[in-house]
DNA sequence: CATCGCTCGATTGCATGCAATCTATCGAGA
DNA sequence: TCTCGATAGATTGCATGCAATCGAGCGATG
């Protein structure tokens, strides 16, 4: 997935990425003209990247009335988190019969930094993490060894608070979570079907309330203005 | 989801329909200028059009190549049936706590005109069939509750070769499969969810090796031309 | 004779112009 | 004063033109 050439696809990354870290606000107006502007390019690439994070759901786009970044309800992201489990749970289980040695190497690589990145330093490195994050959970979904998990969790995961997870918690949530992780890592090196799923259920099952309490926050302040 | 008045959507529907029911086939090329001039619009709502459908994985564009239909190896199917049995399966689970006696009562209508449309008459109208068959399974996924599952099974079932199930089946496996349906209905009505899942699992599964076989021989028949 | 390079036709990618639709503001009437 | 309607500005939707890129076919060369 590495950054391709055209006009259109730059616009789509940049989009993509300033609506995954806020730089486009939940239910912010994406104007094309505005965007083709400030991004040096005509209005045609700009429709095209809209369009395409529309029919990934990262946008909702209304005919004749343009694109506003999607919001998400509370029920809806616990919604996601019920499939997160279930899929990755799935995921993790499959992973645990067939890693190789090379997937198993890597992982522990993930793991490890992460703890570091989590670690005693005064300030742990938010986005290192949820980078690290990202790669060790698409490596236990690449080892379940479906070719198309990969491509449905991405369009689960690409929900925009998701990506904000560790930014919602405490140092002690930070610190059950890389547990978890070294944990998770521990029943596929031990090739135990079972005991990966549970963890990995626990392990998203475990986030769930943080995002949903959050997300109901702003609900209830949004009411409120 | 109804046909909205955009001339880009009336296109979209249009080739979605088209790649389902196999108008264009698979691997076919889809040149923007040709569309355009047999739709009788311009290249624009052509081009956003062929953006969707491969961002929904239906096309498969390469840059400055332009789109074709996207094939699917034996293998991928098999993992879609997979995902099938498992995501249906925790919605048949999950509609069996939850539904109301109106969704029962409308489950019950599909089921019976299915097997009125699948019955004894010399040419069962697979049309019907599969139409009647995908309102069923998305009923059971919309009674699940989880407002993002029916999103999430969108990106599995538009894969055409599983539009075309009923096409496969023997009158024997046809008849199978109506009785599923059958008893799918009666585990949801008895609000026995551990039964409601095994009967799709089983459902889903069953249908899995016809669809995989089928993809086998058009992979062998294709390699000796 | 095979292979490499080149030119030309075809196709995609992007920019721009115009028509259609929507939103907001202002004004008339009850 | 409140409500409804009309007009104007802004924005999306579609068509078209031009530049960039790709692929096929031909010709030159080892």
């Amino acid at each position: 997935m590495v950054p391709r050439s055209g006009s259109a696809d730059r616009v789509y990354d940049t989009l993509r990425q300033g609506i995954l870290d806020g730089t486009y606000a939940p239910g912010a107006r994406l104007g094309e003209a505005d965007l083709a502007d400030s991004l040096g390019v005509s209005r045609t690439p700009v429709r095209e990247a809209l369009r395409r994070l529309g029919s990934e759901g990262l946008l909702a786009t209304l005919p004749n009335k343009g694109a506003r970044v999607r919001t998400w309800t509370a029920g809806e992201l616990g919604d996601i988190f019920d499939l997160r489990a279930l899929l990755e749970g799935h995921a993790a289980a499959r992973a645990a019969t067939r890693v190789t040695d090379a997937d198993i190497s890597a992982m522990n690589d993930l793991v490890t930094r992460m703890e570091t990145a989590a670690g005693e330093g005064v300030s742990p490195d938010i986005d290192l993490i949820t980078e690290l994050n990202g790669a060790f959970h698409g490596a236990i979904v690449t080892a379940s060894g479906n070719s198309l998990l990969p491509e449905l969790m991405n369009s689960l995961i690409h929900v925009p608070v998701v990506s904000h997870t560790y930014r919602l918690y405490s140092p002690a949530r930070m610190r059950q979570s890389m547990r978890q992780h070294r944990e998770l890592l521990d029943a596929v090196t031990a090739g135990d079907p079972a005991w990966a799923e549970a963890v990995m259920r626990v392990h998203v099952l475990s986030a769930r309330p943080v995002l949903v309490g959050a997300a109901h926050d702003t609900e209830r302040a949004a009411r409120e203005l």
